[in-house]
RNA sequence: GGAGGGGUUCCCGAGUGGCCAAAGGGAUCAGACUGUAAAUCUGACGCGCGAGCUUCGGUGGUUCGAAUCCACCCCCCUCCA
């Protein structure tokens, strides 16, 4: 045992990560001993994203701790579908299509967990194993008898859906609770799983896990909520212009990843160190008094950064997401080597070629825009006008937006194929010669 | 069923016959400052390279001209029954 209950919990509070729990001084004496604990994670698309990332990283913490970490895989909760706080019935999925985005799910999960370390070594259930062949009528008879449907249908998590007319929410979805609680209950029996972690959306179907647990088995078990990401300007974590910001690096490139994370304002890199980082508490509050100190640019967006995207994406993720960095924003591009381009290219920067052809008929504006490097034309025209548009480092004009063959001219490409077109200071889009 | 209020460009919200692509604020994008921040200031902000094209719940009408007037329809809110 690495640390004893009380500290684990004192941690887990020191770093606020902690929403909610089950009875504070018995789960902290409960941690007294190695325990088996678990967090669920629906295949709900084919990556996970960084909200899943937070629970994640708790079963991880309290690996370190000493206790045995059980991922599970929703490879049935997935195919029924979560209705906690959302506002409408989900699309249900093919049972092929979840089944793959499970797998690779799972593929995911293992790699933030020990799985060579003695008693406590993490496992990976699916809970398809003991759901997929079960029979309608003995979940109806063995766990829907446990729960009373009055109860259910005060929980918030589910209000405003039976609160709306018409549609409000289908029977399946309203099953979905009763699932997850026989996981933790199943988890229970097999494993002796005693704790069940979660996003503070799961509580309610925490809470009827561990009613379950009881009932079924004469088990206390207990539930253990991590706080919802918030950051200082009131916009939804998480979330990049392009959407949701995944784990995967083929969905969102590990050089967006590091992005991402050094534009965190600084009102919330202190918060987001004791979130995704297994820093002590000590460094990053001397990390926090250091900047403080200092009249420029702080470290803390830098630390968080390579932290971060070391952990999801390996030494190699990073070295690539700060190559570019650096060539981008902290040397002259006219530096960048013909591998450097090649390297760009593979280490995730937004990238297309581009066809010479017709190229005096189409406006620089639409071109760029349909690159993604702006919302519409107009944003392009305005950048144009404002000088902040650049094609291999030199500025463009507004007078060149009929003259896009000009600008894309093979004689003006690096090693003669490439251009890296920058739109403000941020935004960078590499095109190569078709 | 009756009485009243309302539906405007991403959001809030002005506009009640031409000067309206439509005030103001927010959001967003760009520039300056800076730290690839925040705050602040500046510009852009229906679409289009442009000529120009399409908007003000819907349809039809009056008019040289409508977001604004008329008719019908749809939706939302409040009060009365």
């Amino acid at each position: 045992m690495g640390r004893t209950g009380s500290q684990l919990i004192n941690e887990l509070q020191e770093r606020g990560l902690i929403a909610q729990m089950t009875g504070a001084g018995d789960l902290a004496d409960h941690l007294s001993h190695s325990r088996t604990l678990y967090c669920g994670f629906d295949p709900t698309a084919d990556s996970l994203h960084l909200g899943h990332l937070v629970p994640l990283l708790v079963l991880k913490r309290f690996q370190d701790a000493g206790h045995k970490p059980i991922a599970l895989v929703g490879g049935a909760t997935g195919l029924i579908g979560d209705p906690s706080f959302k506002d409408a019935e989900r699309q249900l999925h093919t049972p092929e299509v979840v089944s793959g985005w499970a797998g690779k799910i799972r593929e995911q999960v293992c790699r933030f967990l020990d799985f060579d370390c003695g008693d406590h070594s993490a496992l990976v259930v699916n809970n398809l194993e003991w759901t997929g062949q079960m029979l309608a009528l003995d979940f109806l008879r063995n766990i829907g008898k446990h729960f009373s449907v009055s109860n259910m249908i005060h929980k918030e998590s589910v209000k405003q859906r039976i609160d709306r007319e018409g549609d409000g929410i289908s029977f399946t979805e309203f099953s979905y609770a009763l699932l997850q609680a026989m996981d933790f209950a199943e988890l229970n029996r097999r494993y002796g799983c005693t704790l069940q972690v979660g996003g503070s959306d799961q509580w309610g179907n925490i809470v009827g896990g561990i009613d379950l647990a009881r009932r079924q088995n004469q088990a206390h078990v207990f539930g253990f909520t991590v706080p919802l990401i918030t950051k200082s300007d009131g916009t939804k974590f998480g979330k990049t212009e392009a959407g949701a910001v995944w784990l995967d690096p083929g969905k969102t490139s590990p050089y967006t990843f590091y992005q991402f994370w050094i534009n965190t304002a600084d009102a919330d890199v202190y918060r987001f160190l004791h979130f995704f980082t297994f820093l002590p508490a000590e460094q990053i509050e001397s990390v926090r008094r250091e900047d403080a100190e200092r009249q420029g640019r702080p470290q803390a967006q830098r630390l968080l950064a390579r932290e971060v995207t070391r952990m999801v994406h390996g030494e190699a993720g990073l070295d690539g997401a700060e190559r570019i960095t650096d060539a981008l924003f902290r040397g002259e591009m006219t530096d960048l080597s013909e591998t450097d381009f090649e390297q760009l290219k593979q280490d995730g920067l937004p990238f297309s070629t581009i066809n010479p052809v017709g190229l005096a008929d189409e406006p620089l504006s639409s071109l760029l825009a349909a690159a993604g490097l702006a919302r519409t034309a107009r944003e392009v025209k305005d950048a144009l006008a404002r000088k902040a548009v650049t094609v291999n480092g030199v500025a463009r004009a507004i007078e060149d937006n009929m003259a896009t063959d000009q600008c894309f001219n093979a004689e003006h490409a690096a090693f003669g194929r490439f251009f890296l077109v920058r739109l403000g200071k941020k935004k960078y889009h590499l095109f190569e010669l078709a």
